[in-house]
Formats: C-alpha cells, sequence, structure tokens
DNA sequence: TATATCATGTAATCGGTTACATGATTAA
DNA sequence: TTAATCATGTAACCGATTACATGATATA
C-alpha cells in the first residue's frame, strides 16, 4: 500500500483553485490567510512545496508567466485528476477534531501561575479572538461565488462584489463567528473569576456580586 | 541562542506531576486523554521521549520501580527546576491559537463534493461531538484538588472524589462543553441546510438571547 | 479462543515551522 | 529613511504520528 498522496493542506489549495482558476503560490497564500484562516493555516513555503508536490501528482498544470525585475509567475490550475481528487476526498470520513490550545493548558495549570501572569494571558486571548470576531464579520466580502466547478477555467477577482454567493461560505463564517463569541463569553468569565478571587478571600462574605461590566 | 527546550506538551506533562505527584509514563498518558482532552492531544511515544528529555534537563526524577512479569515502572515526579519552569511558562504570553479542522475544511468545498457525502460527514461530526459532550459532563470525577503545589510530593487518586476541588479544571470543562454546544449547534443547523436545500438564506448570526434550559 | 489491557519502549517518517535568500516598488 | 509589500523559492529542523516490538493477565 502506498503512502498517503494527499492531506488537509493538499486539498485546501485545489479547492481554491477549484473556485478561483488558475492562481499563483502568492495568489494561494493570500487566500489561505482571508478564506481558510477559520479552518487551515499554511505557511508560504509549504504552499509552493505542496504545489510542486502536486504537479508531479498531475494535479495541478504550471504555466510560467514571465515578468521583468521579478521572478517569473509560475500560474498553476487544476486538472480532470485533480479534480477528482477533491471529489474523492469529500467521500472519506473526515479526522477526528483534535484542539490544540496554549492558552487553554495556561489555564488548566493557573495554579501554578505567578500573581497576575493567569489574568493577562486571558487579556492576550481577549485581544486575539476579538481581531479574529472582527475579521469573521468582515469577511463576506471574500464570498467566492457558487457553481464555478466543473467548469474551473474562469478567473473571479476575491474582492468584487457578487451576487450569487457560494452557501457553504456563509455557513463556515457562521460557524466561526458564533466560535469566536462563544470562546470570548467564557474568556471574559475566567478573567472576571481570576480577577475578583484573587483579591481577598475575605470579600466572599458579604454581597460583592454588583460588578457592571 | 539556544533552541527551545520546551513546548505545549512539556508543559502538560509538568502540570500534570504537579497535580498527582510521582506518575509513570503510562499514568501520565491516561491523564492526557482524561484531564488534557479539551486542549491537548499525545501519543504515548511523545510522552515517553518527552519524559526522557525532561530528566536530562532536570525538571523531573526519575525512580526504577521493579516488577516481575512486566518492565519496570519508571515512576517521575517533579524537580525544583521544573516547578520553576512551570511558573516562568506562565509568565509567557499564549501562542496564537490555530484552528485545524477538517470537517469545517470539507463543508467550506461542499460544492465539489458529490450528493450525500457532505451530509454523511456532517453526521460523523455530530457523532464526534456529542460523544465529546457527554465525557466532558461525566468529567469532574477527575477534577483536582486545589493547593497541593508547591508541596507535591503527595500522590492523590484521581478517581476519588475530593472536597476542594480546583477551580481551573472546572472552568476549562464548562469551555469545553459550551465549546461542544456550540459546534453542535452548528452541525445540526448546517445538516438541516445540506439536506433541505433551502432557497432562502438559513442561518443569521442569531440575537443575543439566549435559549433557557 | 480472541480480544483488551497493563506497561514499556524504539524507529522511521511526515507535516509543518523557522530561517535564509533575493531585489524591485510603494507607502509611512 | 525605514518598513512593508510583491513574488518567489530552498534548507534545516522539529513536533507529532504511525508502525513495530514484547509478553503477561484479565475479560468476553
Amino acid at each position: 500500500m502506498e503512502r498517503n498522496e494527499a492531506y488537509p493542506i493538499t486539498y485546501g489549495i485545489l479547492g481554491l483553485l477549484a473556485f478561483w482558476g488558475p492562481l499563483s503560490g502568492y495568489d494561494i497564500k493570500r487566500l489561505f490567510d482571508h478564506m481558510l484562516a477559520a479552518m487551515w493555516g499554511a505557511a508560504h513555503s509549504q504552499i509552493y512545496k505542496e504545489l510542486r508536490r502536486m504537479e508531479e501528482l498531475d494535479w495541478v498544470d504550471m504555466k510560467r508567466e514571465e515578468q521583468e525585475a521579478r521572478p517569473d509567475r509560475k500560474v498553476y490550475s487544476m486538472t480532470d485528476k485533480g479534480r477528482e481528487a477533491l471529489s474523492k476526498w469529500q467521500a472519506q470520513p473526515p479526522d477526528v477534531f483534535q484542539m490544540r490550545d496554549e492558552l487553554l493548558l495556561k489555564v488548566l495549570f493557573g495554579t501554578f501561575a505567578a500573581q497576575g501572569d493567569l489574568a493577562q494571558n486571558l487579556r492576550t486571548g481577549i485581544t486575539n479572538h476579538e481581531m479574529r470576531l472582527l475579521t469573521y464579520r468582515q469577511s463576506t466580502q471574500y464570498i467566492p461565488v457558487q457553481g464555478i466547478f466543473p467548469h474551473g477555467d474562469k478567473r473571479y477577482n476575491p474582492y468584487a462584489a457578487e451576487s450569487e454567493e457560494d452557501p457553504y461560505f456563509r455557513l463556515i463564517t457562521q460557524f466561526a463567528i458564533e466560535f469566536e463569541k462563544t470562546y470570548l463569553k467564557w474568556l471574559y468569565e475566567a478573567l472576571d473569576f481570576v480577577e475578583n478571587r484573587h483579591e481577598d478571600v475575605a470579600l466572599e462574605e458579604n454581597g460583592d456580586e454588583e460588578d457592571p461590566s
């Protein structure tokens, strides 16, 4: 049995090519950051490497566009074989989700943190997740048009407003927004908890629950 | 400048040793699955390797317990240096969270899936996350006692009921439950959408009113 | 009888990150 | 003047996974 020939990032690239036709590695990196930030991240070096691999698999075609003063643009487009692979992938059960969140680990072991460190980490988390929430709420401008595939040779401008929106992208954006809202709600509650319980244990006697946030 | 000497899994192990005193690699693996499943996963091979590394760093001490008919138990306990490292880690800002969820990727590119594949994947996700939610709701039996650190030489039975619960573990469990509830709510809505193929736009960002459950 | 669990590890590989490299153009 | 962006890659490394290995004991 042969080795795995593809993994999530492969299909991430393939999906972007299916939506937006021929793209360079640089284009793909930009779209990754805008479109796939909510579910998968990728460094540009990995995208370039993966594109080379996908070319060997005949999942993509490369056309070199010469430029003066800059390296040539290597523009990739999905092949029939690539389209088939993308469809086959959808027929396999998804990997079990695995959370990897260092902030949660730090909260769990908050007992071993010095005064104030945990609160500071929670505030950092709040800043990060507030920024994400904002990004996702503004991300509708990136919604791709529907039904390009399987005639995906045309190139669409991801920044242009389109009349027909892809319903799955809307679905993902909704998930990302709800996730960030849930995360933030918890972060604020956790921060409130660690700030108020460290002040003085004796305060628990009288009513200190009036706290307008 | 020297290489990183530790990363999240290192502190995961260290934190478990701080809570529950001397433990073997096998014990740690079991606790990882029960306590840290919501925020970090680890294979047993990685834990054994990491323990050897931590021994070289003098973050843990190892004592060999001989057994007949089985390999010796190598029982690790945290050193002062390890305790210091755990505390220093809490003073550093946490890594930015990076989601890696293949199911979300498949939903985003749902346009390229054959009839029924997407719904099937969503159902798999529902099964997985329902199981997680159940696990987290039952996980209160694993809540560790508070304030062992910094005198953490005693060993506590993680299965025993304790009067004083660690508030941070409770916090994490709450997060995990809220996360799974949010995820599941979205999964059911997404499944309904792909099964019924509404023309109207489902899933507007819901209001602030909470359902009183 | 077959599987699972206890209990421990090693080896090989892989997916992903970090660092290095180039050089023009544009914005602060 | 400094930094960022455009645009492309290579090389080294590292954290994590998968497969391999052993052998008793308990459970179905």
